[in-house]
DNA sequence: CCCATATGTTGACAGTGTCCACAATATGGA
DNA sequence: TCCATATTGTGGACACTGTCAACATATGGG
């Protein structure tokens, strides 16, 4: 943390932990690059030597937020019981959220960018959904039901973030997420209007 | 426009009408006050004068936003075919959304503060959603099912925006859309080990 | 040992949100 | 009608931000 010299060490890495930090107790509307450069003990240009200017700093905090959504996914679907992975890829993806909201705000605003590497680990993201939807639907899901699942989950996910839903009290979180996936899932056999292939 | 005398006449809605239209050429992180004032022919502190600080008038525009888009999902609903509520709310929508993204990341960025006023707009969209659920399945939707559905319909389209979700080449919007609720709405069907509560 | 390179600092500038004092206009009661 | 007063817009100022250019300091290969 605290400097010897004249040099750092590993400023790059400090810099992401201080934003990862700020992001947080400031909110992702208020972080200021100054404010991490302070964070880290450091000048106000000195981020300028590892980051191209402050979205590029940004970009790579959410590139880190969604590569360790990604970990906590695979994760979850390696120690979900056979058939549940859908229900443990949500709500794996929705507790990573709700766990660092600032972080989770921070990459939605950042995922409407254009950045090659950002895209890459959305892709990540969605394969993990692909991975899960087959295991659970046993043959290789259809690419609409990916879509849908990978919806499903970034929306439940931005809505209890947000504070718009709420789980029921006494209702854990894994909870409600396991009863709308599934409610979700299966409205189907419940209004068979709705199944018609309607064109 | 163009003001005649020392006074503008309605600055509070002009305000909101360039405001509206910078947050899609600047986007909305971009949008600065004082460009507002600017476009709305005026000194940078006259806003003061409407709204209390930037936030509010960026609460006003996302609390505009959350209305017009209710708007468009009562009119999509009440034109849509009995049981197809579901698809056609979500499909109003994710159109809503991609016809104005500017406006939709912001309104976006703004359902997480606690603005009692866009808590309120969420909560009259999320009607919404209700009544076209209970439409579609016949019986009031079940509380899981109206959260899975807005879920969904917010997923798709915050996907949809980013570009993270791209229907197939000749695929329309709406088809997409539609394509991607059925699946996911009777995905059970097709995968019972998903069914089973598993508690 | 020395110099090229990487890294950090200082100073500066334009732009922003916001506060304050002031000016111009509208409005309503005498 | 006339003037006190509230409403609405302006100008100036301040702290802060992102970013640039010039400079200082460390580090490692020849």
């Amino acid at each position: 943390m605290s400097r010897v010299g004249y040099h750092h060490g590993d400023l790059r890495a400090s810099l992401l932990a201080s934003a990862l930090e700020l992001v947080e107790t400031a909110g992702p509307e208020q972080l200021s690059l100054r404010a991490v450069a302070r964070e880290a003990g450091v000048s106000p240009n000195a981020p300028y030597n590892h980051y191209a200017d402050k979205a590029a700093l940004l970009a790579a905090l959410a590139l880190h937020g969604l590569e360790q959504v990604r970990e906590s996914m695979v994760a979850a679907a390696a120690a979900a019981d056979p058939g549940d992975e859908i229900f443990a890829i949500t709500a794996a993806a929705v507790r990573h959220a709700l766990a660092r909201p600032g972080l989770y705000r921070l990459t939605v605003a950042h995922m409407c960018g254009d950045d090659p590497r950002i895209r890459a680990a959305e892709d990540a993201v969605r394969a993990v959904v692909a991975g899960g939807v087959a295991a659970t639907t046993g043959g290789s899901g259809a690419d609409a039901l990916c879509a849908g699942v990978w919806a499903l989950a970034q929306g439940l996910t931005l809505l209890l973030v947000d504070g718009a839903l709420k789980p029921a009290p006494h209702q854990t979180v894994d909870d409600f997420v396991r009863a709308t996936v599934q409610a979700t899932l299966t409205a189907g056999a419940a209004a068979p209007v709705a199944v018609e292939g309607r064109r």
